[in-house]
DNA sequence: ATAGATCCTGCCAATATTT
DNA sequence: AAATATTGGCAGGATCTAT
């Protein structure tokens, strides 16, 4: 069972650079040890792994000191590589690479996970020559590029091993190719090496550096390959003095090596003379790390060990955020104010948008600078010009440690299910606990075997971590103790059971491998996971498919519990299997297709995590369109399902060809034209919106029905132009150009979307064309807009919206109207959707009534009028969060009360709207949006008194905090609009006035009087509200601003129910919102959930 | 070219776990 | 309660995809 945490999929490595040190290439072979390896990378300076870790990566680190070496190798061994390269695999393969490894040893380079070959690479770097070679051409085939299937191709075989699959340069050093693969991944493009010039495209870049380097030597080491490559170049020390910016630019180069001061501070630990820093590595895709945070968050991209699913759709993401972010879509929820028209938005972009466009508002005005690696980093300085509206939505409870753990591999999810993921579609791969049953998979036999194997060994991976450490003391950095006597028991008894055996559920992993591996290959069928684990993951979509091909592989999902049990998937996938070993690319899809004939479709965002990187190189190869890789994922994705996009799916064949690129969700028939298909799905709908969305519920995974993709819809009609907008947020901004162009400044832009949508509500009559599932969710979107805008969503929502409410509402909106429905209800109906719950929520919301804006705001004010031009206090500290450090205040913080400084905050709010308290919010939002304009389409439902700030009440910041009070109560809902915006000055002249008066700088910042805003009523005694329900989940509801229509309400209890859920919390056990509960369970994925967990299996 | 949506990553606050 | 470990939200983009 067990398996081990460590990583499932990723290794981590941690790295420390010394600047001085940095000789990278130093490895030694003898420190080679697997856990070397990566370490090996590092050199001398660099701490070992084993070092490090403890502090730093538990985790990961963790796994890789429980296994011994001796450990390790046997599955490497398996694997072919069983030189002390090896060990790299054995690190790698933990969770890691596993199939890559195996496909290494055995197969085809290509097959190998990217992440395997760097270690690979890194590893061997010097080491060994021999074991070089293999990892080396994997390398070449996966690493940079990695991502790219097509590139990789397996029979790219470079000449060179060492060659760069995008460029083409070749590398003495494994390690040195590594680190140039990062160039290519870099975020910011690609900057020349000798000037800084960024380029996007690689050939661009070479061209340049050509010419560049002809004038200047270089003398910069080449980026960090070079670094390592080399040997013990020269430390790359210290940034050289360049001018900032070109110093900016190498680092990126660099950032490997790097071994600068940090940022300004010596990094935490170090002490002066260490100027070390810790970069954490991901062992698959090589990506490099300032925070072991981001590190592990990354992971989950690669092990999707975790899963984020949508509540309103089928869509699962890696991460927490994109979930949200993306779930904002289906609300519609518009957190985002404009200081200077109070109009909201759902993005930060479209805030930004409208501020540039209506307000004159340079971007980088505001703008914080990001790192080299695209992280934030906030500007001491910076303005913040908006407010951001507390989130409407329940907050999730965090996920617990444990479920934390178990995703990690610390609590061993079935050894044998694991798949890891390749490198190169990692993403794609998704592995699912249950052995045997998801499985993964794919082609060679062996190497599936060996995947296996790798797995468990992965989990096991490494080495001691005393061997390491002695390796690098020096280096070393302070070696934390582990904390956790968990972890560490765990880890021992993991280190005893590998030692006497792979016998262990976890640790046998060559057993399991074996077994598994039996022989073949390929596919396999996912189960549905609950692998998990986290709370969310249940989730999950119920099953999913992976397969992998070639290069790639494919995700799948079923829909329905039937689908999946019927499915032929085994057929399918086995099929695939079979074929996997073919061409990447084209496989892929064909399988997809096949599979997705059967309709699921999972939906994985994006491709699945591929390694960034344009150009495209190498591979271009494009096939269709994009060729890309990419291309073959996204059809894979969606799947047949969305009609739309499907195309592919129908194309099967071909995608090409117009064929039928369309496909009717409900009955899967096949239409060339989208207004065909639309018709015809026009036919379906009479009810079954509403059963879709049952269904969906039921499903979990949106009935297939609901999946659909994104479908265009007419809602999103401009009134003026005619202009048919995707989703709200489009036509919203479409609005706005109506307006600017009208208007002017001036008037807020804003309103514009919501209005519409009001307006529309008779526009919406355009719509159309949704199907029903689609009125569902736009019902949601109605109101934002957004709607689903897009559609994707669209549909999603509906499931899931729909599902709870939806029934009950659906019909109310949805049937009917179909499409335009949602618009008009709007609002109302929207809610329907989600709403539900909204008011509450909305309650709950409001405490936090701009909170965490606010704070931030805080400072500022807002003259009179709003806006507020914060600056941020930046401190870094707390740049905006500070608020609550921020006496003043923040107090806010407090919760339930918060009343507190609620004025203050209130500062922001505009005079009118009161501010954001959330009730604003709603009526914010509708407000702004509406008000400006003027119509308050919503205004009915929402028409928030101007008081309502009182809404405010709460004043509390507290960002959040679900507890938090629902304020709010109000009246939820339906709050009438406030009264138009007042008259406003020029925003610029607003900010020009700030700034004077205020800070700019820094100033008074926070302690900015507030404007007087009106003060917010006396917040409702702490939390007020209580949910009817359970907080904890909201399915649903989302609130919005939309009022909702209280049948609506009534409707959640039961949705719950349905649903299953509630739970609080804990994560575990129950339902997800969205998914159907228990059915999970029924999959039949071996071990399901529950016990996950603990330990499951 | 533009819009829509997802993906990234450093930071840091909020939480969950341990100690 | 304090210390420590995780999770997740945010900023500000970057990157893709679709049209
Ligand atoms: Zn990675
Ligand atoms: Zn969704
Ligand atoms: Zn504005």
């Amino acid at each position: 069972m067990t398996v081990h945490p460590s990583s499932w999929l990723c290794v981590w490595l941690c790295v420390v650079v010394c600047p001085c040190v940095v000789s990278l290439g130093v490895t030694s072979p003898g420190v080679a040890l697997p856990g070397v390896v990566s370490l090996g990378v590092a050199s001398p300076g660099v701490a070992l792994p084993g070092v490090v870790s403890p502090g730093a990566a538990p985790p990961g680190v963790a796994s890789l000191s429980v296994v011994p070496p001796g450990v390790v190798s046997p599955g490497v061994a398996s694997l072919g590589l069983a030189s002390p390269g090896v060990a790299s695999p054995g690190v790698v393969s933990p969770g890691v690479a596993p199939p890559g490894v195996a496909s290494l040893g055995v197969a085809s380079p290509g097959v190998t996970s990217p992440g395997v070959a760097s270690l690979g690479v890194t590893s061997l770097g010097v080491a060994l020559p021999g074991v070089a070679s293999p990892g080396v051409a994997l390398l070449g085939v996966t690493s940079p590029g990695v991502a790219s299937p097509g590139v990789a191709s397996p029979g790219t075989a470079s000449p060179s091993p060492l060659r760069c699959g995008l460029c083409g340069r070749v590398f003495g050093t494994a390690a040195a190719l590594g680190l140039h693969s990062k160039l290519h991944r870099a975020r910011r493009g690609l900057a020349c090496r000798h000037c800084g010039k960024s380029f996007i495209h690689v050939k661009r870049l070479q061209t340049h550096e050509v010419l560049c380097e002809k004038d200047g030597a270089d003398n910069t080491a080449t980026a960090a390959g070079t670094a390592t490559a080399a040997p013990p170049t020269p430390p790359q020390p210290p940034p050289t003095p360049q001018p900032p910016s070109k110093k900016a630019l190498l680092l990126r180069h660099r950032a490997l090596e790097v071994a600068e001061p940090e940022r300004g501070e010596p990094a935490a630990g170090s002490t002066a003379a260490d100027n070390r820093r810790t970069v954490y590595l991901c062992a698959v895709c090589q990506r490099s790390y300032v925070t072991l945070s981001s590190l592990k968050r990354h992971a989950n991209v690669h092990s999707w060990r975790r899963q984020y699913p949508c509540r309103y759709c089928d869509k699962v993401f890696a991460l927490a955020e994109y979930r949200t972010k993306h779930e904002v879509w289906h609300t519609g929820e518009r957190r985002y104010q404009c200081v200077f028209c109070w109009d909201t938005f759902v993005t930060y972009y479209s805030l930004k948008a409208h501020q540039k466009a209506l307000h004159g508002i340079s971007p980088g005005l505001i703008a914080s600078e990001k790192t080299p690696n695209g992280g934030y980093r906030p500007k001491l300085n910076a303005l913040k010009l908006y407010r951001l509206l507390p989130m409407r939505a329940h907050k999730r409870p965090y996920k617990t440690y444990s479920q934390s753990l178990a995703a990690d591999g610390l609590q061993q999810p079935p050894a044998a299910a694991f798949v890891t993921p390749r490198p190169a579609e990692p993403a794609s791969v998704i592995a699912y606990g249950r052995p045997s049953a998801s499985v993964i998979v794919h082609s060679g036999t062996a190497t599936a075997a060996a995947a296996t194997t790798a797995t468990t060994t992965a989990s096991v991976i490494a080495y001691n971590g005393t061997a390491a450490q002695p390796s690098s003391p020096p280096a070393s950095p302070p070696v934390k103790p582990m904390k956790k006597q968990v972890l560490r028991d765990y880890f021992e008894a993991q280190r005893a059971a590998a030692a006497a055996v792979p016998t262990t559920p976890g640790t046998v992993t060559p057993t399991a491998g074996v077994t598994t591996a039996s022989g073949r290959t390929m596919t396999y069928v996912a189960k549905p996971a609950y692998v998990g684990t986290s709370s969310e993951s249940r989730a999950a979509p119920l099953c999913q498919i992976t397969v992998r091909i070639g290069e790639e592989a494919i995700v799948k999902r079923h829909i329905s519990e039937t689908d999946l049990r019927l499915q032929p998937d085994g057929g399918t996938a086995a099929t695939t299997t079979a074929s996997a070993t073919g061409s990447p690319a084209s496989r892929p899809r064909d399988s997809a297709e096949e599979d997705s004939d059967g309709e699921d479709r999972l939906w994985r965002p994006y491709y699945s995590y591929k390694p960034k990187r344009k150009g495209g190189g190498s591979n271009t190869a494009t096939k269709g369109r994009k060729s890309r890789w990419r291309r073959p994922l996204r059809a894979l994705r969606w799947g047949a399902a969305d009609g739309e996009e499907g195309g592919m799916r129908g194309s099967r064949g071909s995608p090409g060809g117009t064929e039928w690129k369309y496909s009717c969700g409900v009955c899967g028939k096949p239409f060339s034209a989208l207004r065909k298909l639309r018709k015809h799905e026009r036919g379906h709908e009479g009810g079954q919106a509403a059963v879709g969305g049952l269904q969906a519920a039921a499903t979990g995974s949106g009935g297939v029905t609901a999946r659909v993709g994104r479908r265009p819809s007419l809602r999103f009609a401009c009134e003026q132009c005619a202009k048919v907008c995707k989703t709200a947020a489009a036509l919203s901004r479409h609005n706005r150009r109506h307006w600017g162009t009208t208007s002017g400044t001036g008037s807020p832009a804003g309103v514009i979307a919501y209005n519409t949508a009001g307006e529309e509500e008779g526009e919406t009559g355009g719509g159309d064309s949704l199907t029903p599932g689609d009125s569902m969710a736009l019902g949601c979107g109605g109101i934002t807009t957004p709607g689903d805008g897009s559609a994707g969503h669209g549909d999603t929502v509906t499931a899931g919206c729909g599902e709870k409410a939806a029934l009950g509402h659906s019909d109310t909106v949805t049937a009917g109207r179909g499409d335009k429905v949602i618009a008009g209800h709007g609002d109302e109906a929207t809610p329907g959707v989600g709403d539900k719950v909204p008011l509450s929520h909305s309650d709950k919301t409001a405490p936090g009534p701009g909170d965490k804006a606010t704070p931030s705001v805080g400072s500022t004010v807002t003259p009179g009028p709003g806006h507020t031009v914060t600056a941020d206090h930046g401190d870094k500290t707390t740049p905006c969060r500070g608020d609550k450090a921020m006496p003043g205040l923040g107090d806010a913080a407090a919760p339930g009360p918060g009343s507190t400084i609620t004025p203050s905050h209130g500062d922001d709010a505009p005079p009118g709207l009161a501010t954001p308290a959330h009730g604003d919010k709603t009526t914010a939002r509708h407000g702004d949006k509406t008000a400006p304009a003027a119509t308050p389409v919503w205004a009915d439902s929402s028409a928030v008194p101007p008081a309502h700030a009182d809404s405010t009440t709460p004043g509390d910041s507290s960002n959040t905090v679900p507890g938090d009070t629902m304020g709010d109560t109000t009246g939820d809902a339906v709050v009438p609009l406030g009264p138009p915006y007042p008259p406003q000055e020029h925003p610029l002249a607003l900010l020009a006035r700030a700034g004077a008066a205020e800070e700019l700088g820094g100033g008074p910042k926070l302690g900015a009087p507030p404007p007087p805003r009106p003060p917010p009523p006396p917040a409702p005694p702490g939390p007020t509200f209580t949910l009817p329900y359970a907080p904890t989940r909201l399915l649903a509801a989302y609130p919005y601003p939309f009022a909702l229509p209280m049948a609506l309400r009534v409707v959640l209890p039961d949705a719950e129910a349905f649903l299953g859920t509630t739970t609080t919390t804990t994560t575990r056990g129950g339902g997800t919102p969205n998914q159907p509960p228990p059915a999970a369970s029924a999959f039949g994925f071996p071990g399901g959930e529950g016990p996950q967990k603990g330990g499951g299996k």
